[in-house]
DNA sequence: ATGTTTATACAT
DNA sequence: TGTATAAACATT
């Protein structure tokens, strides 16, 4: 198996003295096309030789034993399938950088070469550089020549003689190694007298030894260099002197990166409620593989959890717990360490590269230190042999979904397959389900259980929907906020109480406006509007990253008068500023959380009080608990209702749910205030009563009378090409031969709304798969339709993406 | 994915 | 007619 996107495995021969060794799920080095070498794993060995070419052999065994265990092996075949990509995306996806080396093209000077003269001037260009650097990589070669095809000019160096090429290949890992120092064996402390004699001149050497003999003592383990440096007062150097005298010897351990060192409490326990929840949800373990809970927000499902993995943890077995990338705060991953210490690991994006190996590691071995794994959605491919429970936090998140590369799998999905082969359960757990999961669970498919008491039974937030349209008409607005709002967070800052303020889309003013043409300036690249930053003061364009300067000018007519059309966070930001002078506001939205620790800076500030009125976007929902906030805004509810897809009011309603449940956490009921030109939206009237069961209903409904999720499923195709005509008629061809097998099921072809990104023109299909409609035939029709598509030789270069359940 | 080969455009 | 770029092709 390559980490390709190639339909095919590929076979290369084994001695046999490497066939008593090589073991399904370890990586061999195989060289693959005229000089590349890549890491592959073994996923078959057999003993039938290929026909119809000669297998290469393989160059290198990268492992001692397997790093990737059958059961994954399994897992990742059905992600493949199911989702329609190859088993090289899947690969790639799921292996930690680290572990996937490449060879790198480098280039050398060849020593013994004097014609320079020989050279062209760009040859003599490469061979100046390599004066400088003892070593180039193409990518440094390109950048030196200024152009793309070099190739060809490092091919006439290497016959001239005058560089050597090398496939380097290098183990990306590093073991983190702490330095530790220790007595010279024949230094005992009995001959302790004797030594302190010998350094009678040295005094800091003298004192450094004394440190060492009342460290050992004192704490009877290994000693850190840096330790000993620390506590006796002295400088490495002095160290190092001792080291050189041969009194003192260094040594190597070899330690993780990531250690917990906190102290480990007691499980909270769990009040009638919660209890009652828990053992229901034992109880329907022992029917049901899944099981949904559906604890409103506040009502302490973390706890509930927390029991839940301390019984599997009891039976010697792993537990997965799989949240959405951003709820993955430091909040809560203390919380977790608090209760089991050392056995929590952690798994996520933001780790580098060096941490997620050894977090693989650590699983595979199933070690205790990762006995609890905390992650988010790729954690599901670490290699568990032993898994108990899989719990999928805040199940509802779309995040949980990957789109942009293969594979496009839905977490929550292939986490209940993976929990399947492992005979695991697993623990779906909401304040406000998807549609899919509840369906699910009331269709007895899931079990179900409910929790609908508050923590120390504080009163859900009181909802209050502001009619901003009406406000407009009477003049009781100022700039987005109403004087009903701007009431509200006048009484909470003077009780001192902290506000949120949601807004659902970031940027100062997204959109510059001429007044006089009505033109605004467009991305080069993208099909849309650019967006004014405030803070760097240019224009971006979110799809491809372009960016230019601000421009006071309109491009088409000259003319200097520029509007804004919409608001984002920034112009809350400053709104709140103008009109609450004394008052500390502070932002969180993509732009002030970049960086590693953006995030938690702006969350310390928020709960250390030091600001009072938090202004941002979606992020601010997702599992934080502030005690002191009393009051949350949302300034307008509309534009998420108005979204252009099937799950817009879903989506509105979880959204909206989960930034009011922010509001009064401690003892105190909040106060939620929602901004709509259209209070009368049933959405938010749901919402504002807080009825679940109701929006479930309707929604249902809705889904049923126009064929959607989760009774029709969807797949859609994407054709991508920078020809606008190619892609016209291919989607045009393409629609005609899905409509011949699929009928009235099929959609499109549709031009999405930004309908061209990075040069790319793009055409989208929908096929809806009927509830009786069998997926694996259905699939195999539009891989065969696939085909036919990409025998077309005009089609051949059109992007084709295939995603499955893409909801 | 990525290097290699082949086709095609275009400036000399 | 040679050179630069794009598209097609193969990879075990």
């Amino acid at each position: 198996m390559l980490p390709i996107p190639l339909p095919k495995l590929f076979t290369y021969r084994i001695t046999e003295a490497e066939s008593q060794f090589l073991k399904l799920g370890m990586r061999v080095a195989v060289e693959f096309g005229k000089s590349k070498i890549y890491t592959a794993l073994v996923y078959e060995i057999h003993q039938i030789a290929p026909t119809s070419y000669e297998a290469k052999d393989i160059h290198q065994i990268l492992d001692e034993t397997p790093i990737v265990n059958a059961i994954q092996l399994q897992h990742w075949k059905w992600i493949s399938e199911y989702y329609m990509c190859t088993l090289g995306d899947v690969f790639r996806a799921a292996l930690p950088s680290a572990f996937l080396l490449e060879s790198e093209t480098s280039i050398l000077k060849n020593n013994a070469f004097t014609a320079e003269n020989e050279l062209s001037n760009e040859e003599f260009l490469i061979f100046e550089a390599l004066n400088h650097n003892s070593e180039l990589n193409v990518s440094q070669v390109i950048n030196i020549l200024n152009k793309k095809t070099v190739f060809p000019i490092l091919k006439d160096m290497l016959e001239k003689k005058a560089v050597v090429i090398k496939e380097r290949i290098y183990e990306q890992y590093k073991p983190k190694l702490i330095k530790y120092v220790r007595l010279n064996a024949q230094y005992t402390s009995e001959k302790l007298n004797e030594l302190l004699e010998s350094l009678s001149r040295a005094k800091k050497q003298r004192e450094a030894i004394l440190t060492y003999f009342q460290l050992e003592s004192s704490t009877k383990k290994p000693i850190k260099f840096s330790d000993l440096e620390v506590e006796s007062g002295t400088s490495s150097a002095v160290i190092k002197a001792l080291v050189e005298k041969e009194i003192f010897e260094e040594y190597f351990i070899q330690t993780d990166r990531i250690n917990y060192t906190g102290e480990t409490n007691k499980l909270k326990s769990l009040n009638e409620y919660q209890r009652v929840a828990f053992n229901e949800i034992k109880n329907s373990f022992e029917e049901k593989q899944v099981t949904l809970l559906h604890g409103i927000t506040s009502s302490g499902k973390t706890e509930i959890y927390a029991e839940l993995i301390q019984e599997k943890l009891k039976e010697g077995k792993q537990i997965l717990y799989l949240l959405p990338e951003i709820a993955l705060t430091t909040q809560l991953i203390t919380r977790l360490q608090n209760y089991f210490g050392v056995k929590v690991s952690v798994f996520h994006s933001k780790y580098s590269m060096n941490e997620r190996v050894e977090v693989w590691n650590n699983v595979l071995d199933n070690k205790s230190k990762a006995q609890i794994v905390l992650g988010a959605r790729s954690s599901l491919f670490l290699p568990f042999s032993n898994l108990g429970l899989i719990i999928v936090d805040e199940e509802h998140e779309t995040s949980y979904k990957q789109f942009d590369p293969a594979p496009r799998y839905h977490a929550r999905d292939a986490a209940v397959v993976l929990a399947n082969i492992h005979s695991a359960k697993v623990l779906l757990g909401s304040a406000t389900p998807s549609i899919e999961s509840y369906q699910n669970a009331k269709e007895g498919k899931y079990g179900f259980v409910e929790l609908m008491r508050r923590h120390g039974n504080v009163l859900l937030p009181e909802i209050e929907l502001v009619d901003i349209k009406e406000k407009h008409r009477k003049k009781r607005m100022k700039g987005h906020f109403s004087d009903r709002l701007l009431m509200l967070i006048n009484e909470a800052l003077e009780e001192k109480e902290q506000v949120i303020l949601f807004q659902n889309r970031r940027g100062f003013s997204p959109i510059i406006e001429c007044e006089t043409c009505g033109i605004s300036p467009q991305c080069p690249n993208c099909d849309v509007s650019l967006t004014y930053h405030k803070f760097k003061n240019e224009l971006r364009c979110h799809y491809c990253g372009f960016h230019q300067a601000m421009q006071y000018k309109c491009g088409a007519c000259g003319s200097e008068k520029l509007n804004n059309k919409g608001f984002g966070t920034e112009q809350i930001e400053l709104e709140i500023k103008e009109l609450f002078p004394d008052v500390k506001v502070g932002r969180m939205d993509l732009d002030t959380t970049r960086g590693k620790y953006g995030y938690q800076k702006i969350i310390g500030q928020f709960q250390a009080q030091e600001i009072d009125v938090l202004v941002g976007t979606q992020m601010l929902s997702k599992g934080l608990d502030f005690s002191n906030v009393s009051l949350v805004g949302v300034l307008n509810a509309d534009n998420m209702l108005n979204f252009p897809d099937f799950r817009a009011h879903e989506r509105s309603f979880q959204m909206l749910l989960q930034v009011s449940g922010r509001a009064g956490r401690d003892k105190k009921r909040g106060k939620v205030a929602i901004q709509t030109y259209n209070p009368y939206h049933q959405i938010l009237q749901q919402v504002s009563t807080n009825d679940y069961s109701q929006m479930f209903k309707e929604q249902l409904n809705d889904r049923w009378q126009f064929h959607y999720p989760p009774f029709y499923r969807m797949i859609r195709i994407t054709l991508k090409h920078r020809d606008f005509n190619k892609v016209d008629t291919g989607a045009q061809w393409l629609g005609k031969s899905l409509t011949n097998v699929f009928k009235e099921h099929v959609l499109g072809p549709t031009t999405p709304s930004v309908s061209r990104v990075r040069n790319e023109y793009i055409r989208i299909l929908i096929i809806k798969i009927p509830p009786k409609q069998s997926l694996k035939t259905t699939k195999e029709h539009i891989l065969k339709i696939k085909n036919v598509f990409q025998a077309v030789k005009d089609f051949r270069p059109i992007k084709f993406i295939i995603d499955v359940d893409s909801y």
